[in-house]
DNA sequence: CCTGGGATTTTCT
DNA sequence: GAAAATCCCAGGA
């Protein structure tokens, strides 16, 4: 059924918005223990060098941004408020600091275990209409379920522990591609990036990207 | 429809 | 001590 192929490690030693675009289409695996959990990629951000004010990096190398200036193809895991986790893929080349922010993603398998892991029940029936769309576009239950960073998170039962993870090797935690998928470039809308106010002019940059259309986008 | 606030804890000043 | 690459819900119009 499944012709997919886990994407290599020179994929993600480019350039951070050909890897941010070339993400959307790409395809999240998570296993743990028995379960199998997929998604597809829908939306992503892009976090760019020493001088992107929105960036962690943007105030030097610390014990948590560490991460962005080793090898690319890692995964950067940090906690967000207090309580959420944010799940990047490093970029780049050693030393740069660079990562792409998985910001949706289109549950493919594995789904009812993500309901379980987001904790969220029968109010998932609940109606609901996202900021930002038109009441027409009410989301169902499983476009609420990843359709945010942390909210994929909690479902693909990503945290702390995965931070630093190897994912062009890891057997628990990869990306992958259908060959058979193409995304073309027409497809690909891009936009400014969330919750960064305090980054300057940084924060007007184009540097979110999104599959047109797609209902399981955070936002437009 | 929209606005505002609370949750909760690590990280950096 | 303040802020944070978020999410959810309540309340008012």
């Amino acid at each position: 059924m499944s012709s997919l192929v886990r994407l290599p490690k020179n994929f993600y030693q480019q350039n951070t918005f050909k890897v941010a675009k070339g993400l959307l289409g790409k395809y999240l695996i998570r296993k743990d223990k028995k379960q199998i959990l997929i998604g597809k990629i829908v939306e992503t951000e892009a976090y760019y060098g020493p001088f992107d004010l929105a960036s962690h990096a943007s105030r030097g190398k610390t014990e948590r941004t560490k991460i962005m200036f080793d090898q690319p193809g890692l995964a950067y895991i940090y906690l967000i408020y207090g309580m959420y986790y944010c799940f990047n893929i490093v970029t780049e080349s050693q030393n740069f600091p660079a990562a792409v922010l998985i910001r949706a993603i289109e549950p493919t398998a594995g789904i009812k275990q993500m309901v379980r892991n987001r904790k969220c029940h029968p109010e998932l029936s609940r109606r609901v209409t996202p900021p930002h769309c038109h009441s027409s576009t009410e989301l169902t239950m499983t476009m609420r379920l990843t359709n945010g960073p942390a909210k994929l998170c909690q479902a693909f039962k990503i945290d702390k522990k995965l931070n630093g993870h190897n994912l062009f090797t890891s057997k628990i935690l990869y990306l992958a591609e259908n060959t058979k998928e193409k995304i073309k470039p027409s497809q690909i809308q891009s936009a400014k990036r969330i919750g960064i106010d305090y980054a300057g002019q940084y924060k007007h940059k184009p540097w979110r990207f999104y599959l047109k259309n797609n209902p399981f986008i955070s936002c437009k």
